[in-house]
RNA sequence: GGCGGUGUGGUGGAAUGGUAGACACGAGCGACUUAAAAUCGCUUUCCUGACCGAGUGCGGGUUCGAGUCCCGCCACCGCUACCA
């Protein structure tokens, strides 16, 4: 072979690896575990460059700890179970479980040319009945020990899918699919008691030190913990059954600058009004009727309905207060009742200038403040503020201590009492769909909800259903559906619902030590395994799957499934940056753009053209999108460049959690240097040179410098960084005049220290030098701290902060000898002209700063 | 609205408070070649012929020394949202 030869190569080398069984995982007391895992795949059909990134970020590391002398676990499955399965389903006439599986295969097969040190003996697919039926194992332990209970709850309901839709899947009030306005039903669902673990999951974010900050303040943001006060207000002449209103409030101590008091159109006491009241009714259907996009609530106008009803301030009961119904509170959130109080709160400001309700300020910025406000007055808690109308604590005080001092004072004088809130709710796992964890449950007459009986698990999902009606086929099933009762054997019915997908994702982790057994996971494999060291994943997941995974990890462990040791399963996270790539974009006649694929334009003299001369606007750094054609194939790349090209790129340049764009010159470019790198080893192996020893010396310092910045860059996710130092390395190497035999070694380092970003090319170049077994096994090579040291050090040297000068000195001369050799310097004196200096810095190895 | 992040050459981006622009892309020049491609070498922040000088979004500050720390702005990006 005389050229780089990435298809011969690398096809080889995986081939290697397998007949190997290199990368199967065994426990083992020899080593130390290591356990790697990427977020795993939706098998959507076709994998995305933005995988390519993932893996082979995970890859990077995984080969590195196997280097390093670790026994890693590496493993790869499928996020399979979902809506578009079905959706396909119903669009072209299939069977969900054979267009997952048919994806599965493509996928596979797309992703294991990439050369990912994957163990697929592990490989799962949570649509395998192997692994949901442990899901249902799970779902029955949880179940016995508290963890998932049975409520109604509201859903948007989709009329002609029949189908209940997720908040996302609701686009201005109707079905994304059938457009159909949606409807609020009530709905009997299974709810996991997330909320329980509020604090345990709050709290167990400050043990995450090697999770990105931003991603544990989006969890501590969602759990949404709040200290204030409950209390209720006296009706004055409410309807029968209802005598008061209870409300919650974190600024208990705006207490004196209520104005009114708002229930939502789904509190009781509107419900109670709603049916005798015509006019309430249709006010409260107006409301409900209203878009629920982020977009119309920004834009929904505040509006009330006078109730006519009447409460008493709990501080003065000859004051009363007018009770509304009103737009914007939430039934779901505290208790669906608030007061309003317009000077420090922008909502409820609006709303009373809106009705003419008075605007009373409790606290201003001065004692000389005017009292008038022409907004409302929302300083940060941590402000000190004058309480003009304050009833507890100092005049003068923060608004949280304000707030301690308003509780303490509500609290001694029996007007409610503090609590402490949290935003996050129980999660509904009920989901009215046919490709998803059946529910293991059965509905009997006599015995009412039956836990099914784990011999009769897995509860698998009946093959013959159509898609061709509307709804969840499930129910309409001839024989699914009926079963005896686990309990009295008497005719019953199964649980049509199936479970919510982030189920499956919550738990597969744990799975993974032991993808094959008959128990959800073995207590020896999970101990040894768990947990995972190096998790890596998009930043999309911070909230919803994360903390699924670390509630599911708790629950686990209650029910015996995990050690408490792996309650917070992931010990390190990295959210890594999607791959973008240019939009290419023309405007037709009537103004819609027309959207170019990157091989029919030309880039020359800093713009873009078509082939017939028109010119392209481009916008850099977008998400890949099928209908911007702009998407870069990963199979079309590996075939093109190789594999090794792929990885390298999809590292080089920004920083791993950054995005990153995909150019076709940087592609191109990547290639040429694995081809340059293959060539100067193949020059080596048929080189005698004899070099000099200060061009050996030389070559190897560079050598144990680049040991030392590439391990410390994959060790901190500084994969650009580590691929920059080797671009210098090999040019280093390149271009040096040492002998053959430090050459040799010189350029088997660099295999090494490329091996974990270009595993094929390494190996090659390894065999070609002469190296012993596979480079994948090789131990990781260690810098020698005695050729970090340099003999002399060159000093930049500043007069008043201003570079002039350099010196070279021995590295440990002293600062007096130093300052004496710099003042010397002809260079220095003329910059100098005459003047003394006033004090002289040296900072040893550093810098040299003339101060006059 | 809230929370967070980011602003550095033509481009992606480097820089434990210590020589700003590593490394790469692109561009330019040269060598090799009949020629091109490939390859190799050199140049490439701005101003200047060169020196000098200026320079990390803008304005201040701390420091012997600031891209980095502090204060106040501006712009862009992300997440989140009537959460009482």
């Amino acid at each position: 072979m005389t050229t780089y030869s990435p298809s011969d190569i690398e096809a080889r080398w995986q081939a290697a690896w397998t007949a190997a069984d290199a990368f199967k995982a065994v426990p083992s007391r020899d080593k130390p575990k290591y356990y790697v895992l990427e977020m795993f795949p939706y098998p959507s059909g076709r994998i995305h460059i933005g995988h390519v990134r993932n893996y082979t970020m995970g890859d990077v590391i995984a080969r590195y700890k196997i280097a390093t002398g670790h026994n890693v676990l590496h493993p790869m499955g499928w996020d399979a179970f979902g809506m578009p399965a079905e959706n396909a389903a119903m669009a072209s006439g299939g069977h969900p479980r054979d267009w997952t599986y048919k994806n599965i295969a493509d996928m596979r097969d797309q992703m294991k040319p990439l050369g990912l040190s994957i163990d697929w003996s592990r490989e799962l697919a949570t649509c395998d009945p192997e692994y949901y039926g442990q899901q249902q194992a799970l779902f029955l332990d949880f179940l016995e020990k508290g963890l998932i209970y049975r409520k109604k709850a509201v859903v948007n309901w989709d009329p002609v899918d029949m189908t209940v839709l997720a908040n996302e899947q609701v686009e201005d009030g109707r079905g994304w699919r059938s457009g159909a306005l949606v409807e609020r039903r009530e709905l009997t669902q299974w709810f996991f008691k997330i909320s329980d673990h509020s604090e345990a999951l709050l709290a167990g974010l400050d043990g995450l030190d090697n999770w990105p900050a931003k991603v544990k303040l989006m969890q501590s943001n969602w759990i949404g913990k709040s200290r204030g006060l409950q209390f209720s207000f006296g009706l004055v002449n409410g309807p029968e059954g209802h005598d008061r209103v209870e409300v919650y409030t974190t600024r208990p101590d705006t207490l004196l600058g209520a104005s009114f008091v708002g229930i939502s159109p789904d509190h009781p006491l509107a419900k109670a009004l709603e049916r005798d009241d015509p006019e309430v009714a249709a006010f409260c259907a107006d409301v409900r009727k209203g878009g629920t996009t982020e977009e119309a609530l920004e834009k929904a106008e505040k509006r009330g309905f006078d109730t006519g009803l009447r409460v008493r301030h709990p501080f003065d009961t000859a004051w009363e207060l007018p009770v509304y119904i009103a737009n914007f509170i939430l039934m779901d959130y505290g208790t669906g009742a608030v007061f309003g109080c317009p000077a420090h709160d922008a909502r409820d400001f609006e709303f009373a200038t809106k009705y003419e309700l008075p605007i009373i300020a409790t606290f201003l910025p001065s004692e000389e403040a005017e009292e008038h406000l022409t907004d409302a007055y929302v300083p940060t808690k941590a402000e000190r503020v004058f309480y003009n109308r304050g009833f507890a604590g100092e005049a003068w005080q923060t608004g949280a201590e304000a707030v301690d001092a308003a509780i303490a004072f509500c609290e001694a004088n029996g007007v409610g009492h503090g609590v402490t809130k949290f935003r996050l709710r129980d999660w509904g796992l009920s989901r009215q769909r046919y490709w998803g964890c059946p529910i293991p449950v059965v509905h009997c007459d006599t015995c009412g909800v039956v836990p099914e009986d784990k011999a009769n698990l897995p509860i698998e999902l009946p093959y013959d259903v159509s898609f061709d009606v509307p709804g969840n086929p499930l129910d309409r099933h001839p024989t699914w559906r009926d079963c005896a009762c686990p309990r009295c054997g008497a005719q019953a019915r199964r649980e049509t619902d199936t479970m919510d997908t982030f189920v499956d994702s919550s738990w597969y982790y744990a799975r993974f030590t032991a993808p094959r057994a008959d128990t959800p996971t073995v207590a020896e494999d999970a101990a040894y395994w768990m947990n995972v060291d190096q998790y890596i994943g998009g930043i999309e997941h911070a909230i919803l799957h994360l903390l699924y995974s670390r509630f599911f990890a708790r629950a686990m462990h209650m029910t015996g499934h995990l050690p408490a040791s792996a309650s917070e399963p992931f010990d390190a996270l990295f959210t890594q940056g999607m791959v973008t790539h240019a939009i290419y974009t023309t405007q037709r006649g009537d103004g819609r753009p027309v959207y170019h694929y990157p091989e029919e334009v030309t880039l020359r003299d800093g713009g873009a053209y078509l082939a017939d001369g028109t010119q392209v606007t481009v916008i850099p750094s977008a998400k890949m999108s099928k209908s911007k054609n702009n998407v870069v194939d990963p199979v079309n790349i590996v075939q093109q460049y190789g594999a090794d090209t792929a990885r390298w790129f999809v590292l080089s340049d920004s920083p791993p959690e950054r995005d990153v764009e995909w150019t076709a010159a940087g592609a191109e470019a990547t290639s040429k240097h694995l081809a340059r790198v293959w060539r100067i080893v193949d020059e080596i192996t048929r080189s005698d040179a004899v070099g000099d020893a200060a061009a050996d010396q030389a070559l190897l310092r560079d050598m144990h410098r680049a040991i030392r910045d590439v391990t410390l860059g994959i060790e901190s996710f500084g994969f650009n960084a580590a691929i920059a130092r080797l671009y210098a390395f090999t040019n280093t190497l390149q271009r040096s005049q040492a002998s053959v035999a430090v050459r040799r070694q010189a350029a088997m380092v660099l295999a090494q220290l490329m091996s974990p970003m270009t595993p094929h090319l390494a190996e090659e170049v390894w065999a070609m030098l002469g190296g012993s077994g596979l480079i994948l096994n090789a131990p990781w090579p260690q810098a020698d701290a005695a050729m970090l040291v340099d003999a002399e050090v060159t000093l930049p040297i500043q007069i008043n902060g201003k570079r002039k000068a350099e010196i070279t000195v021995a590295a440990d001369a002293d600062a007096g000898t130093v300052e004496a050799l710099v003042l010397a310097l002809e260079a220095v004196q003329r910059n100098l002209d005459g003047a003394t200096p006033k004090k002289i810095i040296v900072v040893a190895g550093r810098i040299v700063n003339i101060v006059v």
